[in-house]
DNA sequence: CGATCTGACTTGTTATTATGAAGTTAGCCT
DNA sequence: AGGCTAACTTCATAATAACAAGTCAGATCG
């Protein structure tokens, strides 16, 4: 049970929590995936509070997943918006991972709400587990873990 | 602009997060995931004070993402340990790709902290965005969303 | 047999976050 | 000039989390 000698903190996951795992990140995240970019749409989309959305848009600039433009309509005064960058993008997988978790396990009688399906050949998608070579893990207990080259040790 | 016209409260990730989306469940769970499954290593482990982790299990327990089962030493009291349920393995998805998102934005000079590995092969593992027809989605941009089944409008 | 230890929690009390309602500001439109 | 609107602030209140201490029950020790 060597794990418990680690460094909880400096764990990828913990610093990953720690940039989008407050209330309203991921869900701010996952509209600008389907292309709400606007404060008032998130606003009302979303049902969270103003100075919330402000808090949360101004820290996902500042940590590089969102970055704000400017947006002008012909006729119309220009209005801000906030783009995914690269690294906002790279967080697909973890939304089609939860996507996936809450339509097994939180759907209702109907089935899941939304539907994420390849563009190009029209089949449901999902996250899979894979290993480098091509296998892919059907159970935690194929994964091993170990401590990499940026491992801590605990206090 | 369709997606603003569903009901985001009925959507996956929201129900996902609703259960798992609070400060520590996930960090519970990822050491559940490695073994530690005592309240006294969790809190030790983590830093996560006792009443929020008193209380984190209790609503792991009763979401099914953990079972409480009873633990012996030989010569020694019965303690009281939480096991990962079906539904909570399920999650091994979202945690390795949150991990690797972590190891890649949020990693120091020295490399990620952790590495998971294919038991059987060595090789790296890592979550991939896939349809089931076993094409890769290497952009957020080769998925389409469209509601399904369960979408409910918006009020 | 009573005292102490230990694991697994509660029960306070204080600090941090989130919510809700009401401003504020700046650009455009009439 | 006056009003509208998007994008925020500000301010008061409510919900969460953290910290410190206390409880309780089953060992084990003397």
């Amino acid at each position: 049970m060597e794990w418990l000698e680690y460094d909880s903190a400096a764990c990828s996951i913990r610093r990953s929590l720690d940039v989008i795992g407050r209330k309203w990140t991921l869900l701010i995240l996952r509209d600008a995936f389907n292309g709400v970019r606007r404060f008032d749409q998130l606003r009302d989309h979303l049902g969270v509070s103003d100075p919330v959305l402000a808090e949360r848009l101004r820290t996902l600039v500042a940590d590089g997943l969102l970055e704000p433009a400017t947006y002008s309509e012909p006729g119309r005064r220009a209005r801000r918006e906030y783009r995914l960058t690269d690294k906002g993008r790279d967080l697909y997988p973890v939304l089609i991972a939860l996507l996936q978790w809450g339509d097994k396990h939180c759907s209702g009688p109907d089935g899941p709400p939304v539907r994420v399906t390849h563009r190009d050949c029209g089949e449901p998608v999902e996250a899979k587990v894979m290993c480098v070579a091509g296998h892919e893990l059907t159970s935690p207990s194929e994964g091993q873990t170990a401590p990499g080259p940026g491992a801590e040790a605990r206090a």
